[in-house]
DNA sequence: CTCCTTTGTGTAATCGATTACATTTTAAAA
DNA sequence: TTTTAAAATGTAATCGATTACACAAAGGAG
């Protein structure tokens, strides 16, 4: 049925041991003999079975990207899009592929199944809290992976993060500079790596200004960093508190603001500037067009994936924190 | 080192067929045999070696979609995640997996490739044109897929579509019951089904009302359904030709177009009410928000890996046709 | 021309599961 | 109790590659 490497090599006159250097290209293989090698591989049509190889040399060629089950909770993640496609860039390039699997409902770790199962060979995990049990989990089955953010209490790591302190200062900065100084903060959940650093930047850029911060005006979203939680810590906001200036940590939320704040007959940037975080493509189209700290979210999933396939090779490698930048833009200009 | 099947039958004190058995539910296991089993690998920690079973049962339990290599082009589908979404939550849910690749810049067809060297055993593919040259190398290579969409001139196959011929009627009636007689439209690029559907839809619409209907008004992009080419054709429009209602063949486009029309200071809904399509996270979020044409891509994910998984399994299959429905919103609004 | 090294090639074991077939055990029927 | 059928289990071949090892050919040194 399907062609093997013994058709190949019964084709080109020669022994599998020779296809396969060939195929691999082990070198040892005289000049002549490869030609004869590639040409039967090529009228046979060939291709090397997957899986013969993987049982053989115990390796699957396949990284591991584990996603929610839960489509809200999912798409409160709008760069997932450009996240995957910059993995798959990187691994596709090095023969590698991508494997998604979701959280199922029953209780095995999804995790450690594709892990053990040797389904993959290392895995890409993001959207991990602080003390993240699915890092322990790896951990222990061995298998090699890189953690997207920096979630503490779980031990050493390799990660790809975003500088999300300089983010949180560029923000905050940024509504200073407008002439803001209550500047009311939508952070993140609790317990991410992310709200922490932004907090820890927008508490900085506080003391540069020698201005006193006020833990009162730092809100947490509960779970997703969506529109409707962005609408909500707004409303509540406007009719409890007192600020001039919002920093949403998340475009998707900061949408949700805008609308409250137009709901309330304020003007965005004119009364109250707003600036978000991700620089997802909403961001340059809703209106008024939205300030944001952007991050190389591309950049991200190409470097998780090359640093991990670098592990893989047993080379030595280093976390990397990727730097983000502000994109000014109509939400916070003052008319 | 890892625990394998050998392992479980010697704690188990029984012979590897019965392990198998009991892992792959054949039935004919007496149940305190099972149950030793099931504690032996409970107790090892064992999870089946993939790629061993993948080489004897010739199968691989992963079902492939192949992505652009071009991120701008990949963006422009802004509802790809959750069509992975869908596919992946059915797929898990029957311990399949997704796996994802980039085709390469180098020539080799990745479709072929995942699917000859037995990564894959089925594919979903997506993004087809009319005689699209993908849809004859995977029926020659004898992979079982499903196609997203209804291309022609290109034999019989399995799809899941939308049905844009109704959703383009929809919108067009919708615009002709706020008032519109001229209604620009946005199409998508030449040579998709879903652009000629819409255009069959928008055309049926005056029929119905009994309008004659103008060639001149139906607009193409050339390649990208964004933000950009809304604008631009937009802007042209604008200057060239006569409409008072715009039917936008994409939501993302349809953001350009606000743009395009606000810009020159008429006002979406009151002057010229635009409809989108897809009805994608952001259309609700712009301003004015945006009446589209639902698609329910979750459901075309879910759908389209569960027909796969059936034709997998020998079963008869169908395609199917998903169905849209109209979200009205602001931009239709007369004010 | 012999010896030694290097290069090129082949043989066969191996990876860890599944499963056809053989065999044993159990249950039912006579 | 014997016979027969059904159920449960075991043995070993198999999937298709890689690769250790053996060996042959070729080239270089003396």
């Amino acid at each position: 049925m399907t062609v093997k490497i013994k058709d190949v090599a019964k084709t080109a006159n020669v022994s599998v041991a020779t296809v396969s250097r060939v195929i691999n290209a082990f070198g040892n293989v005289k000049p002549e003999t490869e030609k004869k090698v590639l040409e039967a591989i090529k009228e046979l049509n060939y291709f090397p079975n997957h899986s013969a190889k993987s049982l053989r040399t115990n390796s699957s060629d396949g990284i591991g990207v584990v996603i929610s089950h839960d489509l809200d909770y999912f798409i409160s993640f709008p760069y997932f899009v450009e996240f995957i496609h910059g993995m798959s860039v990187v691994l596709s390039d090095l023969n590698y592929h991508l494997v998604i699997s979701t959280a199922k409902k029953n209780g095995i770790n999804p995790y450690l199944e594709v892990a053990k199962k040797g389904i993959v060979d290392g895995m890409i995990i993001f959207d991990v809290k602080d003390g993240d049990e699915r890092i322990f989990s790896l951990k222990k089955c061995g298998i090699p992976f890189v953690v997207i953010g920096r979630p503490k209490d779980v031990g050493d790591y390799i990660f790809v993060d975003t500088d999300n302190e300089s983010g949180g200062m560029l923000a905050t900065q940024h509504l200073f500079d407008v002439g803001c100084k209550k500047i009311l903060f939508i952070n993140g959940p609790k317990g991410h790596a992310a709200t922490r650093f932004r907090l820890n930047g927008y508490i900085k850029a506080h003391k540069n200004m020698g201005i006193r911060y006020d833990e009162k005006l730092v809100k947490y979203v509960e779970k997703n960093s969506d529109r409707e939680n962005g609408y909500a810590i707004t409303r509540e906001s406007l009719a409890s508190m007192d600020f001039d200036g919002i920093f949403v940590s998340g475009d998707l939320m900061a949408t949700g603001a805008i609308a409250a704040i137009e709901e309330s007959g304020l003007k965005v940037g004119k009364d109250i500037p707003i600036v978000g975080f991700d620089d997802v493509p909403l961001a340059s189209m809703v209106n008024p067009s939205l300030t944001t700290v952007k991050q190389p979210i591309h950049d991200v999933g190409k470097t998780a994936a090359s640093i991990l396939i670098n592990m893989l090779n047993g080379k030595k490698v280093e976390s990397q924190i990727l730097s983000v930048s502000l994109v000014k833009r109509a939400s916070t200009f003052r008319k």
